[in-house]
DNA sequence: AGCACGCCGACT
DNA sequence: GTCGGCGTGCTC
């Protein structure tokens, strides 16, 4: 986990003398991966910036759009960027303008400084990701047109992307840099927005216009309102305040006695009513809500783990801390893991608060996400759900900061650079004095870590009356009750199931493999069928029949003769995927109504709740799935969940295997009995005696942690160290060995504070075409790496430092 | 990211 | 002879 230098240095003016007598200087962060920690360029007189500026620069022959940015002086010195060699002030260019844009907030921007410099990424890259959703063109809802007296001018709303769609840039084709003067004259000054052709202001048409008792009634009651403050009266609230025909109001129209202008325009999002739903909380629930809100009463940051399985209220208390921060006017930002459960959340919310939350994720329409990026900067969108990408969003005034299913492996992944959204949520927060929640049935062993360490605070929730206890779980030892020959399904199981589904309740089998078979293999000469682009097995699937890379996605149709030999019809599957344990399942129930739930089968949101909603219905009565199924689902009559093969994801021998294992499988058995019905688990395993089956049969969690914490404190293993992977790609394996053995030789050997391990040959060795060699560097927490990989990479060919990806904290440790 | 410069292959 | 491939390098 990385954590923040207690404090935060005030931002220094973007503005800096860099000579009496000489022109003003200014820093540009330009969202390109461009070296350095952004760009100068002189200020034109009377041109006057603050930091978060949205301006128009020249970069090269083109006009680019940049952040007036300040010299990263709050990150921890480590971290802090080396120093640039400094440039002559005189031959730097002009900024064009400045956008008449609300500028980037501070706390986004120090974000941003502090994602790039920890994960070793150009500072471009980072604010790319940020402004990617920048609107260039205004979003606007559509105003209200309200009635006013004809002599009104209403005030100028303050909408500052008013007028983008008249800015020179914003049309499809720039025109060259020279066409635009210097300043912000070259840009529109605010006008409130046109009414619409068909409802101009009237003019008075003629000398005699007669006021009538109800004209005059109108007119009185129009000039009361805009008294009160208001921008006018709609053509509804004016009849009925008023008790007259529509039609009178559209006369004096006519006659010029009255006129339609644009009221406030109608907010992006609707602010959440606090009121809307309040659930009866337990007693428990009601303590850990109000543990929740004490710091965002305060505003203060500070992580709290909300801890509870699945059915004990989370997201109910966690609402409740949520309606506290709104309360306090301030936004809330909640990460869930996958993009398939936001459905699900988004109902739920809508439910309690009555209104639709601003959503976030990677497949939205320009046109969405420009709205939530507005909504963001505006304050207009109280509560943001979304995917990892939206601690990138310019929130105004964030107030609390859900991470739900902090556990979740899906946090950490690649977008350009690679970070952890769980610990940059925790940054982020900082950064704005807010608290963090991090929910989870299971939390990582990074969150336990910290509670260890005091510094975060551990909210327990028990389970909730009225739910079933904690399901039974049975461990099956496969080496005495093994599957018949070519099947996959202990004798014991298939008789569990078949009791269950004659008590008409429903069935889950759980195997964390796509496909039909991992691995096939020719009887005749032993040719394993392998991916021409990676070091993978190709995998089969029957439904469509095909082989598919995992790995890259390379697929070929299924084979009938050996590509090796040609022996014909001697190809045979090797080991289970789902597919395979469907055509048992339907070999041996072939009545039951069978449903696979794999990324194969959930394709889309509509295709998931149909799936899902069949389910709920009671259509199927066996579900089999990958981790898919693992996620947040509610299917009230399942009561046996089966796990095929619990040992599966053990092997490999990676440190954190053990704990992933135990997070999937506990989320798995979590399935079974949510109502009123005792649920039962079975785990099929050939090494019941392992930690983590134990563990997971036993359920106690906590133990498994202790022990876990243990091994990683010993040996200085994450979140104990901190650990950097250097991967080096090549389309050669020549070449990338090459750059492992100059990566090698100039490792900082000297240090005995470091560990250096490798290079190594990763199981994935070849990935697309890509030769593929790692490095490992591990130190202590007091440590910070950044710099000293760095240096490193400084020391290597220019040429080799590209073939190499650099991956703080990463989740594999080999 | 763009856009230039730059040095080797097939075409009006 | 040129048009054009995309490899390397620079942009304050």
């Amino acid at each position: 986990m990385p954590t923040l230098a207690p404090p935060l240095a005030t931002s220094s003016p973007a503005v800096t003398d860099t000579n009496a007598r000489q022109k003003k200087t200014v820093l540009i962060a330009l969202p390109y991966p461009l070296p350095g920690w952004g760009f100068h360029y002189s200020l034109p007189q009377g041109m006057a910036l603050r930091p978060g500026d949205i301006v128009h620069v020249p970069l090269g022959k083109r006009v680019e759009t940049g952040i007036v940015w300040e010299e990263p002086t709050h990150l921890p010195a480590p971290l802090r960027p080396p120093a640039a060699p400094p440039l002559n002030p005189a031959r730097l260019r002009p900024v064009i303008a400045c956008l008449p844009l609300p500028p980037l907030p501070q706390t986004l921007r120090q974000f941003i400084d502090w994602v790039a410099a920890y994960t070793l990424s150009p500072l471009g890259l980072v604010l790319a990701t940020s402004l990617r959703a920048m609107p260039a063109k205004p979003v606007m809802e559509k105003a209200n047109w309200l009635w006013q007296p004809l002599s009104f001018t209403p005030p100028t709303p303050f909408s500052p992307l008013a007028n983008m769609d008249k800015h020179p840039l914003a049309k499809t084709d720039k025109p060259g840099p020279f066409e635009y003067s210097q300043h912000h004259s070259a840009y529109p000054s605010f006008t409130q927005p046109e009414p619409s052709p068909n409802l101009q202001p009237a003019k008075l048409s003629g000398p005699s216009v007669r006021i009538t008792p109800q004209r005059s009634k109108i007119l009185q009651c129009l000039t009361q309102a805009i008294e009160e403050g208001k921008t006018g009266l709609s053509t509804a609230e004016l009849a009925e305040q008023t008790q007259t025909n529509p039609t009178v109001i559209k006369a004096m129209s006519k006659a010029g006695l009255i006129k339609q202008g644009a009221g406030p325009a109608a907010p992006l999002f609707s602010p959440p009513d606090l009121t809307y739903n309040v659930p009866t909380l337990s007693e428990h629930q009601a303590k850990a809500a109000e543990a929740l809100s004490v710091p965002i009463r305060q505003n203060i940051f500070c992580v709290t783990l909300l801890e509870g399985v699945t059915g004990s209220g989370k997201t109910e208390v966690y609402f409740q801390a949520m309606a506290e921060a709104l309360a306090q006017n301030r936004q809330v930002l909640v990460l869930l893991p996958e993009i398939a459960l936001s459905a699900q959340w988004i109902s739920r919310f809508q439910h309690r608060f009555g209104v639709t939350p601003a959503v976030w994720h990677s497949d939205m329409t320009p046109k969405q996400r420009r709205k939530v990026w507005q909504g963001c900067i505006t304050h207009q969108a109280k509560v943001v759900v979304g995917a990892r990408s939206a601690l990138f969003l310019p929130f105004a005034t964030l107030g609390l900061v859900v991470v739900d299913e902090e556990h979740e492996t899906t946090f950490k992944q690649e977008e350009g650079f690679s970070y952890n959204a769980r610990d940059m949520a925790i940054i982020r927060a900082q950064l704005s004095q807010a608290p963090v929640i991090l929910a989870s049935a299971t939390p990582s062993l990074e969150t336990y870590a910290n509670i260890q360490a005091g510094k975060y605070r551990h909210v327990l929730l028990p389970n909730r009356h009225g739910h079933a206890t904690t399901p039974q779980i049975k461990l099956l030892d496969m080496r005495q009750h093994p599957p018949l020959r070519g099947m996959f399904l202990s004798p014991l199981l298939t008789e569990a199931m078949a009791e269950t589904m004659d008590k008409n309740q429903q069935v889950m089998l759980f195997l964390n493999r796509r496909g039909y078979a991992p691995l096939t293999l020719c009887r005749s000469c032993g040719h394993r069928l392998q991916c021409p682009h990676c070091t993978a097995w190709l995998v089969a699937h029957h439904n469509p029949p095909r082989l598919i890379c995992h790995q890259c996605d390379h697929q070929e149709p299924l084979p009938s003769v050996c590509p090796a030999c040609g022996a014909d019809h001697n190809l045979a599957p090797i080991g289970p995927g789902i597919e395979r344990i469907a055509e048992e399942v339907h070999t041996l129930f072939p009545q039951k109504r069978v449903t696979i739930m794999a990324s194969d089968t959930l394709t889309s949101p509509q295709k998931t709740s149909q799936i899902v909603e069949q389910i709920t219905a009671g259509q199927k009565d066996i579900i089999i799935g990958t981790q898919s199924v693992a996620k947040g689902w509610h299917f009230p009559h399942l009561t046996l969940v089966g796990i095929v093969d619990a040992d599966l994801s053990l092997a490999g021998g990676d440190l954190r295997a053990g704990e992933h294992t135990l997070q999937l499988l506990h989320q798995v058995a979590g399935r079974a009995g949510r109502e009123q019905v005792q649920g039962h688990v079975l785990i099929q395993s050939y090494m019941p005696e392992h930690p983590v089956i134990q563990a997971l049969a036993k359920g106690d969690f906590t133990a498994f942690l202790r022990q876990e914490s243990k091994i990683r404190q010993a040996g200085f293993w994450p979140p104990y160290g901190r650990m950097i992977a250097l991967i080096i790609t090549a389309e050669t394996e020549q070449k990338a060995e090459l750059i492992a053995l100059q990566l090698a030789k100039t490792a900082p050997h000297h240090r005995t504070d470091l560990q250096i391990l490798g290079p190594s040959t990763p199981v994935l060795a070849i990935l697309r075409d890509q030769h593929r060699r790692r490095m490992l560097i591990r130190a202590p927490k007091t440590i910070f790496l950044q710099p000293i990989i760095q240096h490193w990479l400084s020391l290597i060919p220019k040429e080799s430092q590209k073939h190499i990806d650099i991956d703080v904290d990463p989740y594999s440790f080999f």
